[in-house]
DNA sequence: GGATGTGAATGCATTCACAGCA
DNA sequence: TGCTGTGAATGCATTCACATCC
């Protein structure tokens, strides 16, 4: 059996472990060898209290008086996001956004890997993309079948979103990064997580809105 | 005086604003006149409590026994994200996503306009963007002193995103959104919005994660 | 009947504060 | 002394439940 996996974790601390990872991974780069829940905080914007809490939901991993050793959280936080190993992704779209993201150079490193293009748009078909072909939209599924992948990035227009997910889901694919400006519905074991851009956006023309007006106050 | 600026609005709220935006206006292109709190909150996942608490945030905008009127509540939402205008944008980072960017069909029919691109990279200066030509960070300073633009969109490597954000606030930027995976250090008055493509990608890993291992007890 | 708006109650997440260890 | 791990206390956000209105 697995060590640790606590019953109840907010969700909020999960998304704050892939950031103190980020952190840690610098710190890693300048051969820091230890870090204390008060530095790592500081360097994100968080409480020291919040940081020891985020962690211990997982484990022990700290040495009082010393702090956090560098290389062993960075294993510990990789173990636990499960990126101590290699997904396999495959992205749907391959407008600007799509051809976009099959180059981000980030990925790699923290061990997610695009291996497949595919696109509902027959015009796109066979084109080249960043060293792969992009691929039917229909061929997806049997891809799938040859080539077991659990996560699948949507970079379509939303009008298909929802039916190209349906898909996906029957196909076998377990979570989806969504950057179609449209809310998924999918069965309750498929994990979904969208970006909208736009909303992005407007969160900032309010909170700018926001602090022009009570500056004249 | 402004009506409504309601004292303490929770944060999350201001994010579903965004959604139920969204979906309204996909109801306005249906020709669908009015919509219960209920029925807003079942097309994006919430109860319909949450969505009348937060609209109650900004004033009273529905109709018992009718609902809400869609017409009246996209332009009272709009309002409320100051979006009911249009902001110019700068964009910095002419890059693969610097350039997904720029043609994203969405931003404008959101009131979100692009109108000038900077990359700190030498060898991209001058290139074409989209209509745009790509102009020296250097030259945004003056370039804001001419168009004050309050918004900038951070397309550029981590290394150099903190110090082009210190240019950026120096030169009058409000609110930023930021893709470069690092925490923006900005004074308190300043916006910002950070997307981590990575981080997006290991949640997903961790959900997917934790699913399989519970499926097989 | 059908829906809103809202105080009260609940449930989560964060912070405090301190015992315990190096 | 310096720092972790953690129950207890606080603070926020969500949900309940109902008075009110069309």
């Amino acid at each position: 059996m697995e060590p640790s996996k606590p019953d109840l974790v907010p969700n909020p601390a999960v998304r704050r472990l892939s950031l103190y990872l980020r952190h840690l991974e610098v710190m890693q780069q300048k051969a820091r060898t230890t870090i204390s829940s008060k530095q790592l905080g500081v360097a994100l914007g968080y409480t020291d209290a919040q940081v020891r809490k985020d962690l211990a939901y997982f484990g022990q991993f700290g040495h009082p008086g010393i702090g956090y050793r560098v290389d062993d959280l960075i294993g510990r936080i990789r173990r636990i996001l499960a990126t101590d190993r290699t997904w396999n992704v495959i992205l749907i779209g391959g407008g600007n956004l799509g051809r976009a993201l099959l180059s981000h150079p980030g990925f790699g490193p923290k061990g997610f890997r695009i291996v497949a293009v595919f696109d509902t748009d027959v015009s796109k078909i066979g084109s080249p993309a960043h060293g792969l072909v992009i691929r039917p939209m229909a061929s997806a599924p049997l891809y799938l079948r040859e080539n077991p992948v659990k996560l699948a990035i949507l970079a379509v227009p939303a009008e298909v979103a929802q039916h190209v997910a349906d898909d996906l889901v029957a196909a076998g694919i377990r979570g989806i990064l969504n950057f179609a400006p449209v809310a998924l519905s999918v069965p309750s074991d498929i994990a979904v997580n969208s970006v909208d851009l736009t909303v992005q956006l407007e969160q900032l023309s309010f909170l700018v809105n926001s602090t022009e007006s009570t500056r004249k106050a």
